[in-house]
DNA sequence: TCTGGGGTCCTAGGACCC
DNA sequence: TCTGGGGTCCTAGGACCC
């Protein structure tokens, strides 16, 4: 018996809480984005099944883009209580295993588990996800956290993998910088630029070329990614949140003044609801002008406050220190809690 | 591909103090 | 009295993830 850690993956869930409620759409592309409407400009996909996905469509893609590679799909808005009941029941259905549970985010999850047989684990979880909730899941094996999380991409719908140490080099070794869980396009770039292409050739780079080009933690965290290391902590402990934030994309440009201030205060407003009693000791404001370029302004408060007036003020106060020259596209408040 | 919304963490640089 | 260096706090922006 040992420890692993699993890393379950619901296979497109938001279009397949959909199909789960109108089981019409089956086997039909199914689009999950924006108010569900591929003609709204500046709305993106949340979720594409895959039958949308052999036309190319996959989530963060504009709507409108959606619309011209696959005009026959079935577009929903999403419609996130439903995703959260169906979330829920899912976690509810790995919590009856001799597991550790820790939810990461709506449609994953990492597992830790003391098994001699990880794979028939995976099944078991794989058969009483499906009998219990309709909804299919991949999973992923491994020693950490990072590595269970790659696994579980190798083989998607409804696949178990498994990754580990003694694999690493062999699987991921020859792969792009990008196949990593935390590194991007833009960090692949730079990588790049130092000669560094693939994993190993990361994970043979000198720490302190690497720290003074990213830094003296992410530089050394990014060879620790390439070598396979990652965390092996899981916890049940419910995540708290550092601070809530809101925005809003406009569909058309906002130019007049009055108007944005209004919104400020309304979307600091609603963050002052929402604080869930945790006192707010630093408030941002965002504003994305045209074409698209986007600032923040931030103030930490006098004091920590709960009230929505003070909130409101402050943020208002923070709107105003920008150059107001342009028109906008987005609005945006955040806070942040002591 | 004309580019959402909600999060987290890190870095650089300036202000200020001793 | 023409100028050091360290520490801390704050702000703006960047990168990444789902």
């Amino acid at each position: 018996m040992r420890d692993w850690v699993l890393h379950l993956d619901l296979d497109a869930f938001m279009a397949a809480v959909e199909i789960l409620r109108n089981p019409e759409l089956r086997g039909r592309p199914v689009i999950v984005g924006g108010n569900g409407d591929p003609t709204t400009p500046r709305t993106v996909v949340s979720t594409a099944s895959y039958e949308a996905r052999e036309y190319g469509v996959h989530s963060g893609m504009p709507m409108r883009t959606a619309l011209r590679r696959c005009p026959d799909a079935v577009y929903l808005p999403t419609d996130l209580p439903a995703y959260e009941a169906a979330s829920a029941a899912v976690m509810a259905v790995l919590r009856t295993f001799p597991v550790v549970v820790e939810v990461w985010g709506l449609d994953e999850a990492f597992l830790g588990a003391r098994t001699d047989d990880p794979e028939t684990l995976a099944r078991d979880i794989q058969r009483a996800v499906t009998d219990k909730t309709g909804l299919t899941c991949s999973i992923g094996i491994g020693d950490n956290k990072h590595q269970a999380k790659l696994a579980a991409q190798f083989e998607k719908p409804s696949g178990v993998s498994r990754l580990t140490t003694d694999t690493w080099t062999d699987v991921m070794g020859e792969r792009p910088t990008t196949a990593l869980w935390g590194i991007g396009a833009k960090t692949a770039k730079k990588l790049a630029d130092l000669g560094l292409h693939t994993v190993n050739q990361l994970a043979a780079a000198d720490p302190a070329v690497l720290a003074a080009r990213f830094g003296p933690t992410n530089g050394p965290w990014l060879r620790y990614l390439a070598l396979g290391r990652g965390e092996t902590t899981i916890t049940t402990a419910p995540w708290v949140p550092r601070g809530h934030s809101h925005e809003t994309t406009f569909t058309h440009d906002l130019t007049d003044p009055a108007a944005m201030r209004d919104h400020i205060a309304a979307l600091a407003g609603r963050l002052a609801t929402e604080t869930e009693g945790r006192p707010v000791i630093r408030v941002t404001v965002k504003v994305r002008s045209v074409p698209f370029v986007t600032h923040t302004r931030q103030a930490k408060l006098p004091e920590p406050t709960l009230d929505a007036a003070t909130i409101q003020q402050a943020a208002l106060a923070i709107f105003d220190r920008f150059a107001q020259d342009r028109p906008v596209r987005l609005l945006g408040v955040s806070v942040e809690y002591a």
